[in-house]
Order: structure tokens, then sequence, then C-alpha cells
DNA sequence: CTATTGTTTCAGTAATTACTGAACATCCAA
DNA sequence: TTGGATGTTCAGTAATTACTGAAACAATAG
């Protein structure tokens, strides 16, 4: 949890997005901000990522890099690079404003839209690999490749174990993949098969 | 990446099971630990703990603290705590042999139990707590709350987006609820109807 | 061109997380 | 009841990750 307290004291060229004033609202939108990020944490994306989509998400607004900065307290590199991050994952887009130079950011509006997008990364960035690793290591012990040792029982074991990942993963990456090809706009083909069958 | 390449010289009281020699079976071994370690590592399991599950899960066998340190190469301390954890999310299981004080601990081989264990324990943990906090945002901007505002377009934009969020989510734990209670052995009922319905 | 405004990058540092090793606790056989 | 084998805990430290702030860079207007 970082330290710093002290409000930068901005010299404001005004917005043309102000900030929200309103306390009670944002306070509301603090609460759903701070939750957001410690889930974020914990599931493997940093605190302050998490934090800049739910502030993105939950006002509904445009921001820029000063905006985000001041809300959630954080240095312009920090706002900056995570700003990107987010716009490389495909759940925020970059807008400009008629006679403005000045970027702007905004979340994606369709939650089923952006989990579709961050489940076909992860699933080609973290799934994918391990499985292909999965069938390495089991052509690596094809009876052709170990000979002599095709019946010694710890060559076996290992063999059932590897087999048992490789079912349950491939077929995990078969949902996710159908979850994805079908999101667009609220609940989507699978959640419905799913919901109707259960 | 951990510096440490000394091997602790074991005064060997040998083991039962002894950790597998034939270099074969061994390297294919170590390449499933690796890749199970990033992976669990990306999605916030702590290396170790990933690796350690591995080597459970893919020697089948039942092995004790010192296997497990002598093959990882980590400390007693840090294999006594993380099988610790493991065990009480419950995807490792402590064993003892017959006339023999030392434990020793192994996987559960049903990789779908596993995967519902985990769902379930990451559902109580961080979905439920976050579903909860956005129930309350939402109750405090219900119109009796906020009065004049109920017409203010910050309040009425940060209220929808909550809204979409609650749909999805709540949607999303039904699934997950459905995951876990039918998850015993093999295939089970969810992934049956989705595979059969796509 | 050069001043102004806004954006990106990154070396250095702060904060967090993971790990070790040694002290301590427990059990059992002799 | 003592000693070795095993298990647990945790203070201190190592390794990793996240963040800052300032400098470099880019775009635009005057």
């Amino acid at each position: 949890m970082p330290v710093l307290e002290l409000q930068p004291v901005t010299e404001t060229t005004e917005r043309l997005v102000p900030l929200p004033v309103e306390p009670q609202l944002r306070k509301v939108q603090d609460d759903f901000i701070r939750k957001w990020g410690e889930m974020g944490a914990i599931w493997g994306i940093n605190r302050t990522m998490a934090e800049i989509h739910a502030l993105l998400y939950i006002t509904g607004l445009p921001l820029c890099t000063d905006d985000v900065m001041d809300r959630l307290h954080i240095s312009r590199g920090n706002s900056s690079m995570s700003l990107r991050a987010l716009c490389d994952w495909g759940i925020i887009r970059r807008m400009h404003r008629r006679g403005e130079r000045r970027e702007y950011f905004e979340s994606l509006s369709d939650v089923w839209e952006m989990f579709s997008i961050i489940a076909a990364e992860r699933k080609r960035r973290e799934m994918d690999p391990v499985l292909e690793t999965i069938k390495n290591c089991i052509k690596a012990l094809e009876p052709a490749q170990i000979g002599k040792f095709a019946k010694d029982d710890a060559f076996i074991r290992t063999r059932q174990r590897l087999d048992g990942m490789e079912e349950f993963m491939s077929v995990t990456n078969k949902v996710f993949q159908q979850f994805i090809g079908n999101a667009k706009s609220g609940l989507n083909k699978v959640v419905k098969v799913l919901l109707k069958a259960l």
C-alpha cells in the first residue's frame, strides 16, 4: 500500500470533463474501485491497472491522464504505462475530442465483451503454451521414445497423469473458445445454453 | 528466479518411496513442473506452491517433505508451509505409512475434482465479496438514498454500470455454482451440456 | 523556430512477496 | 529420559514487482 498522501496541486488548465464532485457518488465509485483493484491483484493483474480500469468503467466517462492521476493519486508515468497496457488488452479505448489535443480514455461498456477479450488473451498467452508443453510431454513418453521403460510403473503413472490433465485442458480450451467466439453484447450463447439446461 | 544451486547433501535415511531416477522420466516431469509453476504464478498462485502440487500430481506418488525439498531445491520451511497450504486448499492429502512416523503427501488424481475445489474456494474468497460490494453500491444509489440527485447524469451512468456488472457477476456465479456442485470424477454435467449443445 | 502542452520512457527506489535457516516443539524407540 | 528423527514457526533477508519523477520526445500554435 503506497504511503504517498500529498495531493498534487494541479495548476488547473480546467478539463472539459471535470472529476465528479458529489461526495455521495464519489464514495460509491471509490468503494467499487478499491474492491475491483483487490480482486485484480488476486487474479494476477496489478492493482493499479485494475483500479484505472474500474474508474473508467464505473464513471462511464472518457477521462484523461491527469484525471486518472488525480483521482487515484498515482504518478504520470504509472498512469501512462497502465493506460497503454489497458489499451493493449483492448478493454479501454483512446478517444479524441474535437479541437483538443489531449487524449481521453474510455472503457468498453459491455461487461460480456470485456470479459471475453480478457479470456481470449489469457487463453492464448497462458493456457495454450501449457497445453503444448503437456502434449510434448506425452509424446516424449510414447513407447517408441522410451523403449524398455514402456512397462515401468513410474513411467506409466506419469503418462496417466498427463493424459488426465490433457483431457481437462483440451475441454476447458474448447469451452473458452466457444465463449470467446459467441460473446457479443448481453448474455452470450454459452451462458444461455447453460442457464437453460441446468 | 532463485540463485541457489547447492544440492543439499542428504545423509540418506533412505526413503521407502525413492525419487525417480530415470533421466528420461525426470526430464518430462521437470518440464511439466516448470510450466505448471509458471502458470500458477500468472494466475496469482505462488510458483513454488504450484510446483509442489505439480510434482505430487505428475509422479502420482506419495512424497515426504524431504522428497519435495530435494527434488525442487527448496528449504524445509518453505516445503512445510506450502504443503500445509495445499492441504488447506484440499488438493493434496496427508498420508501415513504403517509403522512410519514420517508424513507423506499425495495429490488428488481427478483433475476435474481438483479444479472444482479450487473454483469453489476462489468463488467464495474472491468473487462473493466483490458481488456483495457491488450490491451495496447499487443500494447506496437508490432514489431513496440520493434524493435530488436521482436525475443527475453522473449518478445515472454509474448506476447503469453497476447494474451491468452485477448481472455479469451473478450469472458467472451461478455457472460456477453449477460446476462446483456437479463435479465428481470425469467430465461433469456442465461440460457435457456445453459440448453437446454447441 | 521556439514556446507550450501533452506523452512516453526508464533508471532508481519503494513496497511487496517469497524464502531461508535456525530455534523450537513433538514423538518415539532405546 | 535421552537422543535422534520429524514437523512447525517466524525473524530476517533475498528476490520480485510496482511506482515515481524527471528527462526526452512529439505535436501544435504562434
